[in-house]
DNA sequence: ACAAATACATAGATTTACAATGTATTAAAT
DNA sequence: ATTTAATACATTGTAAATCTATGTATTTGT
């Protein structure tokens, strides 16, 4: 019923992670990057390959990542790296992500100022 | 063209955070509570009544809160609070929430463990 | 008198991510 | 040898959340 709790919490966060890993290991494939996001938390944030893929493609189409097609025996795999687009992207959704955080962080655990301005 | 860069981030916390003002506040109406939050988050999170008066009432339908009409003049102000259901998800809600936070704020700033496990 | 703020609300569009499904290869288990 | 699970790509259709735009009406400030 519930199996992944932050499903909808998790919206708009994304491209960011993706973008984020590519920028930490350089270069990633799309199940690899399932599996590491899986991993680093503990099973909590799990990426599906109907968010994974629509995502990976649009990044590409907006010029931020690049990829590079191996053939790993009979299969092909997609490396995927930022491109210096990209990297500039990654450092700004980065710094807006964090301060979101931030935000909601303060609105959800301080009193509110409102009332006595 | 980018009036509200939280915008996309925003998704799936608005419900956290009207109840955590209502649990802080004890009662309040719709437009004090957007005025709440920006003036809380200094501007950076601005909630629409697109987005705010479907939240309210998908709240009160789900029994989390109820609402008072109080006549003020001759406009009506419907002030809203928790349900005893409300409060103890509430709790549920806001530990969720932090719990996210903290998850993806590990996951775009630690170093990540696949790989050498 | 007029503009801005207050205060409620809905309809339609957009975005996001997921569930379900599909194809194919490779490794492991029986 | 055959089956199962894991690897690895992908698409289609759906549901949910929020916004934009719009609407009504009252009150306050100038």
């Amino acid at each position: 019923m519930k199996p992944n709790p932050s499903k909808e919490l998790l919206k708009g966060t994304l491209t960011t992670i993706i973008l984020r890993l590519l920028s930490e290991k350089g270069k990633m494939y799309g199940y690899e990057l399932a599996q590491c996001v899986k991993e680093t938390t503990d099973g909590k944030v799990l990426i599906k390959e109907g968010s994974l893929y629509p995502a990976l493609h649009k990044l590409e189409a907006n010029g931020l990542i690049e990829c590079e097609k191996v053939m790993i025996g009979k299969r092909v795999r997609k490396y995927y790296h930022l491109t210096p687009a990209g990297e500039t992207a990654t450092a700004k959704a980065i710094n807006e992500l964090l301060d979101f955080l931030n935000t909601i962080h303060h609105l959800i655990t301080t009193e509110p100022i409102y009332g006595n301005t």
